[in-house]
DNA sequence: CAACGGCATGTTACTGTATAACATCATACA
DNA sequence: TGTATGATGTTATACAGTAACATGCCGTTG
């Protein structure tokens, strides 16, 4: 997807939500939308310091909060990190695949393979909160 | 299971796997089997520093790695935790559920259960390493 | 307009989590 | 006895996240 289609969309999705993507929360994003795969909080710090002089951390961990609120990012807790989604506008349950050789992350619409778990999780009396699976592994190109 | 008899177990089992349950690493075990759920990296260090005087971030992140390692903790990367396992000598797919309200955790033996996923994940050329699936939710006696 | 309330952002300072790098010690084995 | 290996000690630092409070922005309302 081009870049402004994804914020513009982006926009939408926010406003349609009540919410404002402002200035900086779409600065935010955009810098996200920069890296490939994960990218951390400290990255985003440092080039939103590149960008604008100043940054404390509390301001790029705001907006991130925000746009994880917003399905715009996933958070990958094993990673200390954040992926873009890229269809924020449908709900789903994320399968977020992390190669350990080359690093690259791919998120899969899990929806629908998490039956026999979700039954699993019933039978104890466990309620799940919507969110994403997190597995690390190795990507089809790093087989070798 | 009985403490000392979870010691015992833990230990052969090291040993079955040509590492040693040294004294340090006995220690440590020890000191997650007295906290019920999970526990933290920094909660153990200072359970060592009570008894021993003097300890050092690294010396307890060693042993906890360690543990990890011959799987008779898993590590909660979403809590920045460690639980015990309680069977760690039957290979197994863990999951592990955290409830939001009280903090507890609890394991399930999910073996069987990922069969969908590992079909999505095989589509994808995806080749997880055997692991530990996380999620958080609401436990039965919080559900109210 | 002026005052207010809410939300977003700025700022400072701190707590918590984890590792690098190097020194030392113990043990086993040639 | 020397030497290699693995375990532990020690210091210092990097990385991650948050509390608390100040300031600014903007729409509503009297
Ligand atoms: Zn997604
Ligand atoms: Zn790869
Ligand atoms: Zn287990
Ligand atoms: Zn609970």
């Amino acid at each position: 997807m081009d870049k402004t289609v994804y914020l513009d969309a982006a926009r939408r999705h926010c406003e349609s939500r009540g919410c404002r993507l402002t200035e900086l929360r779409q600065q935010v994003l955009e810098l996200v939308l920069e890296h490939p795969g994960v990218v951390k909080a400290y990255q985003i710090l440092a080039d939103l310091q590149r960008e604008r002089g100043v940054a404390a951390p509390p301001t790029v961990y705001r907006a991130l909060d925000f746009l994880v609120e917003q399905g715009l990012l996933h958070r990958v807790e094993a990673l200390n990190g954040f992926i873009l989604c890229h269809h924020f506008d449908c709900p789903h349950d994320g399968l977020i695949l992390v190669c350990e050789r080359c690093g690259g992350v791919e998120e899969l619409d899990a929806t629908g393979c998490l039956t026999s778990l979700t039954d699993a999780m019933s039978a104890v009396g466990f309620t799940p909160r919507a969110q994403n699976l997190v597995l690390t592994g190795t990507c089809r190109s790093c087989q070798a």
